[in-house]
DNA sequence: CCCCTTTTTAGAATTATTCTAATTTAGTTA
DNA sequence: TAACTAAATTAGAATAATTCTAAAAAGGGG
């Protein structure tokens, strides 16, 4: 069932399945809406923010979600991670996109050449306008 | 002159040559040390701080510099983006490093596929970390 | 060299995020 | 399943990066 997938998914990254971030992870699987901590707040208004934020850091710390904040909001948005993909943000309307038809595997060895370091993963973002506005 | 190439950039996309904005402008021209705000205000202080915040964002708006806002230290970083190019962050150090070795035309390409829009620019941050690093 | 708009500035204000320290809980062990 | 303990949660205070304000200064077209 769900919740033990949950739960599965948070143990198997060292994390103590509580209510809490069982609640939290459901969230962000459920919503395509790349929120911030504000908006998962007032949604799951029960969990305080403090733990919505502590939560929040641990999942990106164990890499189960990830954090873009490249927006002109000044907040945090966060998105859960489950496959690796990339985002492709409409400039117009801040709105992100997921995307994953791009294999990253060239451009991690050219990372490698350039760095000698050791490739771990990555954050792209693409941004672009709608066709149909002028100029 | 450099001075006049600088105004130049400055003029060319609409913004004002103060005195302000060459030396801020050059500064990120001349080192590679990806700084914040207040780093810049360090070593340029007597600018205000206000300024050095309102002319990154200027700079930032017309395409000069871009920002990196992925490290953990809580601050904006600021690039001069002369010619486009990606970072590669050492996850260990925070250090971040300049490339440009990597077509990203066909990600381009997947991009507006996916999306529809018209592309206009990119950020992409590879993580890696040291190959020695045991484990 | 005016004039007018844009830019700069100091300091106050804002607010997203972090911290603190006390309470609760997950999950392991007996 | 009860006890235990390290980890997690919480409310509220604190922090600090960034933004705002409104008054003074300056760029550059004419």
């Amino acid at each position: 069932m769900v919740d033990q997938t949950l739960r599965d998914i948070l143990q198997s990254h060292g994390l103590k399945a509580t209510f809490q971030r069982l609640s939290i992870l459901d969230y962000l699987m459920t919503h395509e809406t790349h929120p911030t901590a504000e908006m998962i707040h007032v949604d799951l208004s029960s969990i305080s923010l403090a733990t919505i934020y502590n939560t929040l850091d641990k999942l990106v710390d164990v890499g189960i979600i990830i954090v873009i904040d490249t927006l002109k909001d000044d907040k945090r948005h966060y998105d859960y991670y489950g496959e690796p993909h990339y985002h492709i943000i409409n400039s117009s309307t801040n709105e992100i996109i997921d995307a994953d038809n791009f294999d990253v595997a060239p451009l991690f060895e050219a990372a490698r050449q350039a760095s000698g370091l050791n490739i771990t993963g990555f954050h792209i973002e693409i941004y672009g306008v709608d066709p149909d506005q002028a100029k």
